[in-house]
DNA sequence: GAAGTGCAGATTGTCGACAATTGACAATCA
DNA sequence: TGATTGTCAATTGTCGACAATCTGCACTTC
């Protein structure tokens, strides 16, 4: 019986580094520090009240994790997310949240089914009274939903790692974009492939829903770009 | 003029993390450090002529990158990859294999399409004198040209990311299995798809190609799981 | 006024020393 | 003899100091 409780505390310890590489994702992950803003060693070990080893350390794990960048003998900056790369991290996306889908029309169990259901249910009734923000956190939980379920932990770890990569983007964004109901027939139609086990058509439902959220993207760049256009002239 | 020149000589200079970085990930690939094995800190400081300071920030990116995973207190051990993993890994590296095959049947123009069919067609040829050694760079160069072309860097460094995942598990892997004609009969669809400008044939050939391998690579363990048994009894 | 040069301060990169933790081995106890 | 405890060496985690690099500003020259 003692053996979990020392595993237990086994994983609890982590080192400064590993706290700090958190509280630094936090921070820019939050928009503390925006894309393009330079991460000072220094100050974060006062901050931090630490020597700047471990910051240093905690940064060369962001930089691996793509947060970051590291420019020798400059430092280390936040990373800008341009419309290009956030249009191919979409399609990327796409692809996994396509396979995750299939992955579930094979393997949920009708209990779990009808546990998206009830998600779907719940946001068509926050779409129809135009409530985005109970709207917002059932889209999550969806998502993630599915692909906890997918029952491929490597799959779900670099879905993560996109969606994080997205968030430097749409920290620049003001513009949230698509119509609420036309996001929530797809995920009925994500959900009824699921339902009906066949793998072809979730994977085609996923994908899709993915890049139709990709094509919004590009389109409401567009309308940013022709707005400032013409405020100029 | 001159500033190119500037940028280009910035872009040399890499730290030593940076250098030690790239040894030790050679190191690990080439497999003189070995899957389960513990990366001493002093030993590689001894080595490199360096302290230990770059020595851990070169660690720290390796395991934030998933080829090492770093205990606290105890070391740094390079990662072993288990069967199930390895399929997990396949699987979403079919999905994004396909996803570059669609890519590729909506971009590529007759003169790349020409050098895939060159590709094939040697690859036939090694397979017919049973060639291996012929065989299987081409079929590695084939692959490389497939994610660059696709148009997606994000897509061909996640890819490039679950190859060297692949890496760990075949590092313990003695047979490598599957018939060289049956593998290149793929290769002919995939490019035969790419050909044809159909995205949607194009993605099923390069997903299934994949899904194959990982069938092999599953079958291939049963049966050493098979031989392992009778050798006991 | 514009361009070039030099310098100082800020910051990054690395080093070696000290503190903390772990695992292996030896000694002790029941 | 097996279980428990103590010790020590190896290793990891962190610190602060020194060296190197870069940037911005002031001064000089044309």
């Amino acid at each position: 019986m003692s053996a979990p409780l020392e595993n237990i505390a086994r994983i609890k310890v982590r080192s400064l580094a590993a706290l700090i590489e958190a509280e630094v994702e936090r921070m820019i992950m939050g928009g503390e520090i925006a894309p393009g803003d330079r991460v000072n060693e220094n100050q974060l070990a006062v901050r931090f009240g630490t020597s700047r080893g471990p910051i240093r350390e905690a940064l060369r794990s962001l930089e691996a994790g793509g947060l970051v960048e590291l420019k020798p003998n400059r430092g280390v900056f936040v990373r800008s997310i341009s419309l290009q790369e956030a249009c191919d991290i979409y399609a990327v996306r796409a692809a996994l949240f396509g396979l995750a889908g299939r992955l579930c029309a094979k393997r949920l169990i009708s209990g779990q089914v009808a546990e998206l259901e009830v998600l779907v249910r719940d946001m068509e009734q926050a779409a129809a009274a135009k409530d985005f923000d109970s709207y917002y956190p059932l889209n999550l939980k969806l998502h993630d939903f599915i692909m906890e379920h997918s029952g491929n932990p490597v799959l779900a770890s670099h879905y993560r790692d996109l969606v994080k990569m997205l968030h430097l983007f749409r920290a620049r964004s003001l513009v949230q974009g698509g119509g609420l109901a036309i996001s929530n027939s797809e995920h009925r139609e994500m959900v009824d492939a699921i339902s009906s086990k066949d793998g072809e058509r979730a994977h085609r439902a996923h994908f899709a829903h993915v890049m139709r959220a990709r094509e919004r993207l590009t389109h409401s760049q567009e309308i940013q770009s022709d707005i400032k256009t013409k405020k100029v002239s």
